[in-house]
DNA sequence: GCAAAATCTATCAATATATTTCATTTTATT
DNA sequence: AATAAAATGAAATATATTGATAGATTTTGC
């Protein structure tokens, strides 16, 4: 059997059965193990499924829920770290806008007990607050992206060429020298009114985005205070955004902050 | 079994269950209690749980998260036969304002099949659309009330005074001859402006909201094209409004008989 | 407040799965 | 057909996951 023809047996294979063993896709393809491992590796860099280990699943089976948020694990731990080095940054009663994005979310998660007031277009932040009555969360309208949960369009971007707040933490998809990059079209006329709005910028990027440049430029280094990533990011190009004037602080995945001298 | 796998059936388990001991979730997810544990470790970092000593429980129990959309489960069938009912007034492809209450959420949950355009200030409202990208669904700003999950405040008056839409279905605390009253004051502004804002007026009352009189007047029969009852309601109240040129739509319940002929 | 019980964290060996490497087969090119 | 290049399957090596156990911590009962 071809290659080709082999690999698009696995995605319809595993589009049907949403998650599949090594062993059952090599027993329906007709292949060894190996070379269905092989397979899959192609698969996941042309991004049509997720490996897992001892085997593979489709990339989001259902969507009943936020997809993004609670079903990516991916660079979890840290997220997490970054979420609760972030989170310490912001002093009580700040106000806080929250951008829509995995990492954005963790930060939110350690903010219940600093009471800041909180502004973000993102639904899984707000649902995070939505039982808590000690602080006042403040939902910018727009339309509801899919699958997302993000809200966007004019009436998002309007909402927050209106406002002002202490600090924004953000989030997106590759930093390099040049600046800040990201994917999504909607939400970069957001973002740029975020940065605006807000006084400090705080962009938080796990250490896959470093040297990473995805398809829409947001801003230059100079709209950025404060970074913060984990362990994992590449040393080199930390040192070259410090050397910039960027502050750059590393989150330690176990859970201390490796808080550089804060040179403002 | 996955990793993954078992990940989500702790979860689901835990959704049902409100809380568990590992034993539990051991036996049901058939591993051992060491990898429970580790799993609720995961869990609980990506945020979708709490451990406790013994267990774990649910973060933010969808049962009553919004305390007022699914804890409520008085006059669950009149609110079901009201929601499917007032959905059949609504044609496809229409702009709908749907507002924050617990009749108006069910209402919501029969329209996606309609495909209109829908406007809400409810984040229950918001959350069962995220997922579909079928049908474009507007939040309006505001500041999230707390535990009813609805946004008020001027961003959301504003929304709405600027918007319009072709239906507004609506709910409220209570109804007399002399108009609708409602309770919560930061809600009245809001309402006021869906009213506006629409051509055409719905209101879904249960019986239990008939010729009871709330804190607040919202607004006079004037305002009002149509009401939405259950079979319980009022005979006599029922007639007084429809002599006074008000439409009122009785919807029977599944398996209860209607009280009185239903004069369409 | 103390002791007993239960539960938690940390660690380790066993197992399962991944990755790497290499000889062999298949396919493409001249 | 001869050769080079690529793909394959199988083995060896490395890594991850699991279940069990021992010591630390918390809860419970008095």
């Amino acid at each position: 059997m071809q290659a080709e023809e082999r690999q698009k047996r696995i995605e319809d294979f595993l589009q049907d059965a949403e998650f599949a063993s090594l062993e059952e896709l090599s027993k329906h393809v007709g292949a060894s193990i190996s070379t269905v491992r092989r397979d899959l590796t192609t698969l996941e860099a042309a991004g049509s499924l997720k490996r897992t280990h001892g085997g593979a699943r489709v990339l989001a089976p259902r969507s009943d829920e936020f997809t993004f948020s609670l079903r990516d694990t991916h660079q979890l731990t840290e997220k997490e770290a970054i979420g609760k080095a972030c989170a310490e940054l912001i002093h009580p009663n700040q106000s806080v806008i929250i951008d829509a994005g995995t990492t954005a979310y963790h930060v939110a998660r350690y903010l219940e007990d600093k009471t800041p007031q909180i502004v973000t277009n993102s639904l899984p932040v707000a649902n995070l607050f939505a039982g808590a009555n000690r602080l006042e969360v403040v939902v910018s309208g727009g339309v509801i992206y899919p699958r997302l949960g993000v809200l966007v369009g004019p009436l998002a971007v309007e909402s927050f060429t209106k406002m002002h707040a202490d600090v924004a933490v953000m989030s997106s998809g590759g930093i390099s020298l040049e600046g800040i990059t990201n994917s999504h079209g909607l939400l970069i006329d957001i973002q740029r009114a975020m940065i605006q709005a807000a006084q400090k910028v705080i962009f938080c990027l796990d250490h896959t985005k470093f040297g990473r440049r995805s398809v829409l430029p947001l801003c230059g280094l100079d709209c950025i205070d404060v970074i913060v990533t984990d362990s994992e990011a590449p040393a080199d190009l930390v040192e070259q955004l410090r050397s910039k004037g960027t502050e750059v602080i590393v989150a330690t995945v176990a859970g201390k902050v490796a808080a550089e001298p804060v040179a403002a």
